[in-house]
DNA sequence: TTAAATAACTGACCAGAGGTCATTACAAGC
DNA sequence: GCTTGTAATGACCTCTGGTCAGTTATTTAA
């Protein structure tokens, strides 16, 4: 390959670099998932050499927590460009849902997080990581407050447990894609009462209403 | 090693071995968890050799699907001995929780089940795990009803979402241990909020509020 | 009792994984 | 143009899950 590579000297062109590799890596990501990943695929996809991955990145799990954290920040602005003044409890339920599961990233690394990305990356990058995604959460609690008429305090709290909500309910329709085969009506009747998108809105609708019923303003 | 091993000819003998092999499983699954589990180390320790495993399973997914399903049986018979007539909400998520997490592979191999667990199992296996779940969920759900003073439909609502709820609140302190490093108060501050039992239990009496107050009789 | 048939079991082997590091070669400074 | 720092390389390592031709304990039939 006579890709006439230049070689990275400067802190612009590292980043640049640096880049290069997560927009590849987040390419076979989105074509092949977590299990398939592999670092010879993606160094090869990248235009480097396997070696290169690891003067940017420690581990495969640092690519990942880095792949990981950019698309929180990018659901997070789509999110917050979709509310608006007093929506329903409902909607504001379904337009989190809807976006967060339009980035084809974002759910599959966050329900990896934290049994397995974080568990090979250093500390570091884990405490980077955390901040960024405080700051993601304060951010959406402050524009949430608004939209669903509550405290800042309960909002923080709802942000988080939709978080909690998200991963419980997108954890059950990743299972395998069973297509073509033959499944029996009992088993198929299961799978389709677990479709994540109705259990989601409804319980978020549940808890935003258990959270307002709080009129606690105490902290906590 | 000379453990004068006998050959399983009959099919008592095979159940019996397979058995072994699985408690071996479940010994180094605790010890070492889902990543550093390895089936040359099972090997080892169920006394025979690598090759022998796959004459019992497929494959290692096979191994972790078949301990998920007898860790669901075994977590769901000390659930049920623990129901009481007329519990509150909140002593039945508590109970449900701490029943749940008092069991070692229970919580850890659900969490992994859909997305990697599933993936790499055969169709028939997959299916009898799901008729398994079937049958633990109505069972539980049919006892959960009285206990709660709900429907058959509610319950058996109300024991899927818990299902979903559990994944969620779980998946939050399965991150490292990160003893001994130095956490800045900040990113501490958001590890303790995420401490799972408070937001397990608390969001499922949200969620049964709910759909108690869903006095809808009709199916779905 | 013995020979033949069966299949549980073995262990060397494989491809591919993540990760390392001595070496190479390119770009910048004198 | 030469020296020097370092980005990049690719051969190499250990380990993984998984395979399979061959071995041998055990059952069956003569």
């Amino acid at each position: 390959m006579s890709t006439e590579r230049k070689r990275a000297r400067t802190q612009d062109q590292k980043h640049f670099r640096r880049q290069q590799i997560l927009d590849a890596a987040e390419q076979q990501f989105t074509e092949v998932g977590y299990e398939g990943f592999s670092m010879a695929n993606l160094a090869k996809l990248a235009g480097v050499v396997k070696g290169t991955l690891y003067l940017y990145f420690k581990t495969r799990e640092e690519v990942f927590l880095t792949l990981y954290n950019q698309s929180l920040v990018r659901w997070s602005h789509v999110f917050l460009d979709q509310l608006q003044d007093a929506m329903t409890d409902q909607d504001y339920a379904k337009t989190l849902y809807t976006t967060a599961l339009a980035d084809g990233s974002f759910i599959p690394l966050l329900t990896r997080l934290e049994h397995v990305i974080e568990h090979n990356v250093s500390v570091e990058s884990l405490i980077q990581s955390k901040r960024n995604f405080i700051e993601r959460v304060d951010c959406i609690a402050q524009a949430t407050a608004p939209v669903l008429n509550l405290s800042q305090a309960q909002s923080l709290e709802l942000v988080k447990t939709m978080g909690v909500l998200l991963v419980g309910a997108s954890n059950t329709d990743q299972g395998p894609s069973l297509e073509g085969e033959t499944i029996p009506a009992d088993v198929q009747g299961l799978i389709d009462s677990f479709s994540s998108e109705p259990i989601f809105i409804k319980n978020a609708c549940r808890i935003i209403s258990g959270i307002r019923a709080d009129h606690s303003a105490t902290g906590e």
